[in-house]
DNA sequence: CGACCTCCTTGACGACTGTCAAGACTTCGC
DNA sequence: GCGAAGTCTTGACAGTCGTCAAGGAGGTCG
C-alpha cells in the first residue's frame, strides 16, 4: 500500500506456502502412494510438522487435490517443446518417443500417483472433478501431438482426441508398469511401439 | 474313504471356504476399493466374522490377491463365445462391442477393483506378481478376440499382443471411468470407438 | 513496552486398522 | 456318548490415522 509496497502480497505468500507445501507433499505422495502417505509422512519428508496442513488446507483430499493438480499443471506442456520443433512427421515421432522414455525414467513416481488417483477417484466422488479435468488437459496435450503430427504428414488424424488419448495413454500405463516391474527393454518397447501406431492414426487427406 | 465317502474332501472344503469368503470379499471390495475396505467390513458383508479370515488367509494382501485371481480366471473367458460364434468379421466386431458394454454396465466395481490394484502394484511389489499374472493372461484373452477377428477378415494383425491389449483397455478404461463418472452415452461411444479401431488393427494378409 | 496478528509446533482426542490368542461351538471317528 | 479335531466368535493388543485445540515464537504497529 505504501510507496514501495510488500515484494509478496500476503495473500500471495499464503498461496506460494501452500505451493511449497504441494511440492513436498508430491514427493511421498510418489513414493507412498494416495492410501499410505499420511499427513504425518508427508510433512515428515517436509520442513514443517504434521499440524501445518490443516492451516493451509481444509482436508487431506484438498491437500492431495491441490497437489495433483498442481505438479499436471506443469506435466501437460511436456510435449509442446515436441510439437513446435518438429518439421518432419517422422522426426516428430521419434521425439515424441524418446520424451515418452524420458517421462516413464524420471517421472515414474509421479505418473504412478496419477494412476492411483485416478483408479480411487472411480470410488470416491470428491475426487472425480479433479481428475475428469486433469484428464481432458492430457487429452488435448495428446491431441496437439497427433494433430501436428497429421498435419506434417498432410493427413487428417484418423481417430477423435478421445481415443487417441485413450489409446496412447493405455500403451503409456502398460509401459510404465512394465518398467516399475522391472523389465528390460520396456524404453525400447515403448519407442517401438510409438513408431509403429503413430503412422495408423493417421487417414488420407480430406480437404 | 468308505463306500459312499466324503461329500467333498476335506482339503477342498477348506478351499471351498476360501472361495466363498473371497466371493463376498469381492462383493466389498468392489464397493470400497482396496485401501478402505477394512477386514471387519469385509466380514459383516459376509456370514462370518471378523476373525475368521486368518484362519483362511495369512494376510490381508493374500485374501485380496486370492479374490482378484478369482475374480480374473473367470473373466477372461468373457469373450471366448464371441470369439467362437462370429462367422463374419464385422458381426464379431458387433458382438465383441455388445461384450464390452455389457461388462462395463453390469460388473463395473469389480473392474474398478481391477484397476485400483494394478495401480497399487506400482507401489506394492508383493502385488505385482499376481497383477502381470492376470494382465498377461487379459491380453490372451484380447488376443484371441483379435486374431480371429483377423482371421474371419482374411488378414492379418498389424499389431503385437501387446500393444493391442494396450490399446483396447485404454480405452476401455476411460470407458469406465466415464460411466461411472455418470457421462451419458458411453456406451455408445465406446460402441463407436471400437467400431472405428478394429479394423485399424488389421494389416494385408502377408501368407 | 505491550497488544496484536500471523505462522507454526506440540500434544492429545477418538476412531479405525490388521493381527492374534483364548475359548466356545460343531462335527465326526470310535 | 466321549474325546479329538476342525471351525468359528469374541475380545483385546499395539499401532496408525485425520483432526483440532492450546499455546509458543516472531514480527509489526500503536
Amino acid at each position: 500500500m505504501t510507496s514501495v509496497a510488500a515484494r509478496t502480497a500476503p495473500a500471495d505468500k499464503h498461496e506460494e506456502r501452500r505451493r511449497e507445501l504441494a511440492d513436498s507433499a508430491l514427493r511421498t505422495l510418489g513414493e507412498l502412494g494416495y492410501a499410505r502417505a499420511s499427513l504425518r509422512e508427508i510433512a515428515n519428508n517436509s520442513e514443517f510438522s504434521h499440524g501445518v496442513v490443516h492451516y493451509y488446507f481444509k482436508d487431506k483430499l484438498e491437500l492431495i487435490v491441490f497437489c495433483v493438480r498442481q505438479y499436471k499443471t506443469t506435466c501437460v506442456t511436456r510435449y509442446d517443446g515436441v510439437v513446435a520443433e518438429s518439421t518432419r512427421p517422422d522426426e516428430l515421432v521419434e521425439a515424441f518417443a524418446d520424451k515418452l522414455v524420458e517421462t516413464i525414467v524420471e517421472e515414474a513416481p509421479m505418473h504412478r500417483l496419477w494412476y492411483d488417483l485416478r483408479s480411487q477417484s472411480m470410488f470416491e466422488e470428491k475426487l472425480r472433478e479433479a481428475v475428469l479435468q486433469i484428464d481432458k488437459s492430457l487429452e488435448d496435450m495428446i491431441w496437439r501431438v497427433v494433430s501436428k503430427y497429421a498435419e506434417l504428414a498432410g493427413a487428417e488424424p484418423a481417430l477423435s482426441p478421445e481415443v487417441a488419448y485413450g489409446l496412447l495413454d493405455g500403451l503409456f500405463q502398460q509401459a510404465l508398469l512394465g518398467y516399475l516391474c522391472g523389465k528390460e527393454d520396456v524404453t525400447d518397447g515403448i519407442r517401438d511401439q510409438v513408431r509403429g501406431l503413430m503412422p495408423m492414426l493417421l487417414a488420407e487427406a480430406t480437404a
